[in-house]
DNA sequence: AATACTAAGTGATACACATCACCGATTTTT
DNA sequence: AAAAATCGGTGATGTGTATCACTTAGTATT
């Protein structure tokens, strides 16, 4: 991970359109910190404390939970440019551990907001207090869906909707993993995912070649 | 469903000693409803949309989420005293359309927030804020429980934790459902569950009746 | 009291996926 | 170039739960 003071409000005028405020974006550019992380970089872990809230510019990252027991994984959501990690917020303001693992997928870089400014601009910026509820809501949309795909779909359509989560964070229809990354990330069987892969290649749904899954 | 404006504030007090600024107190007791809701009855049903966030004073609410597809039904969790139903306020907020039922457990009572004054005061009183703020944390951290439950857990140990949290919803060791019914809220099949509760029963964790389970 | 209904118990069978065991192909290390 | 490691393919078997078909036990209706 590398720190950089790029020029911040640029790049968040690109990304986060909504944080509309003039004075706010200064506050962001003055108070954030640009953050970089290499593909397969783990960013947070189980259990660490946060100290930042990060606003997503370039990139993408995989969120995940653990089992408390035996240490197996499954992937909650991708996050990628635009979006912030809800899950921040409440253990930043709550200074609970966190019960999650992000990891960078691609190269990601990110401004870091520092904690206290998170809750202080909830009450001074309208458009931060609406950026900030906005997100909570496309979280709990988001772990709903996976309660949904998890609870009713096969496993056939649940990767079907993985490859495709996988596509729009990263933008790329070529997707770099081996068939265990992607059975992990499913609470899967690798051989479950190799052979369901095989099909979806047989129906022209995809290509297959050693670490990469094509979408077609 | 009846409405009712009694005094709002006591009852505040009691179930929501968050909730602070005496000012923010008047305000709820001015504008806020009090309503009843039988046992069963539907509170707010899929797709409609919501004119109120609710602050619940006694009694218990079971929230679902339905298959797009076949109709399908799964427990999300339980909100009883002291909650209020997150998914509300994104609904509210956002004039959405609601993704989940809530339905009355037992016989209910709750203070009806119109929606306009959770914005406003989000900004305007501190403790508000910090309420709401808390209270899409706990459902954050609800739902990624379920998410869990369901990617890692056996039934019966998802049978043992619903029996457990209806027990906590209610505080009532007797939970008065037909395994048909548990069994939707799992989204298991009636006789799975029939079996389970039986073996649960040989080992002396329940004990059944028609219509009743009693966890011991 | 007879009838119909609903809830619950139980065996047989079906199916999705996990697990195990192994093999061949490719890539990395030495 | 040889050896080792990783990745993916494939058959056999096991397990949990769904589904189907039926029975028995209460409960409500007539």
């Amino acid at each position: 991970m590398t720190f950089e003071t790029g020029d911040i409000s640029t790049i968040l005028h690109q990304n986060f359109p909504q944080i509309a405020e003039r004075e706010l974006q200064a506050e962001v550019a003055e108070n954030g910190q640009l953050m970089h992380f290499r593909a397969g970089e783990v960013i947070m872990d189980y259990g660490s404390y946060i100290k930042m809230v990060p606003l997503i510019i370039k990139g993408s990252i995989r969120v995940t939970k653990e089992d408390d027991l035996d240490g197996k994984e499954i992937l909650l959501y991708f996050l990628s440019a635009g979006d912030t990690c809800s899950m921040s917020f409440s253990c930043c303001m709550m200074n609970k551990k966190s019960m999650i693992r992000t990891e960078a997928v691609e190269d990601t870089t990110m401004i870091g907001i520092p904690i206290r400014y998170v809750d202080q601009w909830m009450s001074k910026y309208q458009s931060w207090k609406n950026f900030v509820m906005l997100s909570y809501d496309n979280r709990l949309i988001e772990l709903v869906k996976v309660i949904d795909s998890i609870a009713f779909n096969n496993m056939d359509q649940r990767l079907q909707e993985y490859l495709n989560a996988r596509q729009e964070a990263t933008g790329n229809a070529l997707i770099e993993a081996t068939h265990q990354e992607i059975a992990n990330d499913l609470n899967a069987s690798r051989e479950a995912i190799s052979r369901l892969l095989k099909k979806m290649e047989n129906l022209g749904k995809v290509e297959l070649g050693r670490n990469q899954v094509r979408l077609l």
